[in-house]
Formats: structure tokens, C-alpha cells, sequence
DNA sequence: TGTACATCAGTGAACGCGCGTTCACTGATGTAC
DNA sequence: TGTACATCAGTGAACGCGCGTTCACTGATGTAC
């Protein structure tokens, strides 16, 4: 009896989150409207992705973490597809500003903007192995004909590296420069969230990898421009 | 009536593989003992990765494609982890095939073999796209304390390159060389499957582009060697 | 300010489904006598 | 060569489960008068 008066929010989904709060310093009892339901199923299906994986996502354990039932997200969305794909785009967009960031920090078209670009990049797939797997993944593609969500993303980068090719002068073949440093640290990526580095090469230096290849690859370049002129 | 007689082995299973049969010239009907389930089964769960990818596999299928019980598995295998955990090993033996036969071609020790190696990579990937993802997917990863699946293929790879910076000289930092290529080739197959350059580059020219940064890595750490030197 | 009403975000129960795994069994095969 | 028996790879039916999705509904909210 003691407990029915002490407990009003039932406590029964793990790790709930709710949506927008509106009285915060009251004692918080659910709502029949939600407020922001469609936003709360997209951070707990983005949190579940980061701790679970995107293949073993579950619609109904979005709604648990939502503390919804499950047929509520089909008032926001069109099926399970949908709401991986947000999340996956939504990564992509971070992604971007990590990127655009450290571009930022280092001033456009030096050298050290690329590196601590790359830097970004394989710090955010670190950081949530998961979900760069699943924004990689077969799953996180748009099923209609939308832009495809790394587009962005990826043009940012070798927009970024077209850049500095030009204002150092190797312009000749900027872009092919652009996709190998690009290609250079998404290997860096994924092979050291595979945890293959540790396998076969326990240790190696990342930091000095990802500096090291970028001057080797841009040296090259340079080199090869040089040799046609 | 007339069915009946002319129509021994039922059809109903899809795609049905059947193992050892004992007499080809035969009209082939189903054996109560399979001949090599244990194989037949292996053979299943490969071809359906392959088909649908490995987050898609269902030991149901598998049992179906092998014209078997759901319960028959379970005489061979520990469960439908163990199945997917062999197929990833499998993948890995036959990538180390293919690479191992690429340098011989070329000759090992040699640059020439360091870039087949690379294009039997990529190939590998290309390929067998969903056998490639699942070989580096948590999913095919050993629960048990096994031997990592990819450890022998890697290794390979980096003693092939190791070996040709000995021969010409570069002896300083060869593993990390060794690591830089390697990283190069992975990053070059995922964004190749994944359709990424597609979107952001649909021009780019995958050999030229393997045979580039190759180069551009090799000379920039044979000329970080003579900087030391 | 009060009332009637339309809207629509949420409920909760149900659906059909197919999964992985277990169980007691059956029948083909190999071996010992 | 024939028979009895142990083995064990396969069966088929069942289990419990949790999924994605649909459905008629309900009740909170906003608006028109």
C-alpha cells in the first residue's frame, strides 16, 4: 500500500527517456501526447544502433526506451526502414560537422586542415563503432531514390583536400589525390574498429600512421606532378 | 497417377544442394543419411551470406536449401553462430588463396607482386561484397577464444610487403609501410563496395588509383628513409 | 469565458509469422559373433 | 554368409519467443462560435 502512494512513474521501461519535459522540477508523470515523440524515437533508436548495432535493432525496444507502445511510431514513421535510415543520415551530418570543424580549427587549405580532418573521421568511428558501421552498412541506404546520405559528407572532404592541392600547386590530379587520402583513412577507420590492427600488428602507432601516410601520399603526388612538368 | 511415378525426388525445397551423392548416373532420391551434411550445411550458409548477407542469415534457410530438418544442424553444430563464425573463416582462407597466388605470379619480392596483392584484394571484395562485409562484421568473430579468423590472412599480407622493402632497401619503418598499404587496399575495397565513390566521384579509376597510391607510398617511405639516413 | 466539436497522437490487443532450439523418435549403417 | 545389436545422423512436431504491423479505440488539445 505504501508503495502505491510513493511510486506514481511506473518504472518498468529500462532506461526510459522522455520527450520534451514540461514542468522539470515537478514530479514527472507521463503524458497521454507525448510532445515530441518523433524525436525520441530517433535518439533511442540512434542510442540503441551505438550500443547494440544496427542489425540487432528492434522497433519494439525503441518504443521501450521511448516508453511508448508499439504502434506509436507509426504515426511518425513509415516503418522500421525509416527510422534507420534518419539515424543514419543524422550520423553522416555529424560526421560533417566533426570534419568542417577541424578544418575550421586548422584554417582551410593547409596541410594540417587534412590531417586533422582524417583525424576526425577515424575519431568518429572510434568513438561509435557501431553507428559508422551502420551508416556503412546496406540497411542505413535510403530505399526511395534520396540523396544518398554520405554524399555530403564525403564531398566535404575531398573539397577540403581539392582545396589545398590547389593552393600548393600540385593541382594536376587533385581530386585523385583527394579520394586517396580519403580512401587512406576510411581503411584507417574500419580496421581499427575491426580491432585488425591488434591482430597482426599490436602496435601500431595510429597517430603517426595517419600523419606518415598523408605526407607520403601528398609527397607522391607532388612528385608525380613534378615528373610530368 | 501419372506424377507420381515420374517424380522421385520432391521438389519442394528451393535451390537445393545435395552433398555427396553415391550415384550420379542415378535417379537421385533422398537418403535418410545425408553423405556429408556437415559440409553440405557449410555450403548453404556461405551461399546465402553471399546471397542476402550475413545480418539476413537464417539457419531455417540454411536447413532448407540443404534439403534437412531445422533440427539436423545441431548433430554438426554447436549452434547458428558456429555456422556463420566458419563461413567468416572460410572467407579469410580463400582471400589468403587468392593473394598467396597473386605474388607468386608476380614474384615475390617484388613491387609488381605488392600491387597484385592489392587488386586480388579489391577483387576478393568486389566480388563477394557480403561475404567481405560479413568477414569483418562482429558477427563472424569466434565467441570463443579462437584463433582470429583474418590474423593469418593479414599476416600474409604484411610479411609480402615487409619482405619486398628488404629487398630494396627501405628496411626503416617496413611494417609501418607494410600497415600503410594494407590500410590503403581495405579502405579502397569498403568504399568500393559500398558504393561510395559512386556518389562523390563516379569518374574515379579503380586500378589507377590502387596503382597510384601505391607507388606514392612507397616512394614517400623510401624517401622518408633517405631524409633519415 | 464557456461550450461543441474536429483533430490526431497515443493506446492496447491482436494478427501472422518465422525464428532458434529441444525432444523423443526412427531407421540406415557398421561391427561382432 | 547370416543375425543381433550398438551407434548416431537424421526426422518431425513442438516449445516459447519476440518481432513488425494493423486495427478500432480514446482522450488530450486547439479552434470556432
Amino acid at each position: 500500500l505504501a508503495s502505491l502512494s510513493s511510486a506514481p512513474p511506473p518504472a518498468d521501461a529500462p532506461e526510459r527517456v522522455d520527450g520534451a519535459d514540461a514542468h522539470p522540477g515537478f514530479a514527472r508523470r507521463p503524458r497521454y501526447h507525448h510532445g515530441d515523440l518523433r524525436e525520441a524515437l530517433i535518439t533511442a533508436t540512434h542510442q540503441l544502433v551505438v550500443e547494440r548495432g544496427g542489425e540487432h535493432f528492434t522497433l519494439a525496444d525503441a518504443c521501450r526506451v521511448a516508453g511508448v507502445s508499439t504502434a506509436a511510431p507509426y504515426k511518425h514513421f513509415r516503418d522500421k526502414q525509416e527510422l534507420l535510415e534518419i539515424v543514419c543520415q543524422r550520423g553522416f551530418d555529424r560526421m560533417t560537422e566533426k570534419i568542417v570543424g577541424a578544418v575550421q580549427l586548422n584554417g582551410s587549405g593547409t596541410r594540417a586542415a587534412i590531417e586533422a580532418m582524417g583525424r576526425a573521421y577515424v575519431t568518429f568511428a572510434r568513438t561509435e563503432p557501431a553507428l559508422f558501421r551502420h551508416m556503412f552498412s546496406p540497411q542505413g541506404e535510403p530505399s526511395a531514390g534520396d540523396d544518398l546520405p554520405g554524399k555530403v559528407c564525403f564531398a566535404t572532404v575531398i573539397a577540403e583536400i581539392e582545396r589545398y592541392s590547389a593552393t600548393v600547386g600540385i593541382a594536376t590530379d587533385a581530386r585523385a589525390l583527394a579520394v586517396q587520402l580519403w580512401t587512406f583513412v576510411h581503411g584507417l577507420s574500419c580496421l581499427l574498429i575491426d580491432g585488425a590492427y591488434e591482430k597482426v600488428a599490436p602496435d601500431v602507432d595510429i597517430d603517426h600512421l595517419l600523419s606518415v601516410a598523408t605526407a607520403g601520399l601528398l609527397d607522391g603526388a607532388a612528385q608525380a606532378a613534378t615528373r610530368r612538368a
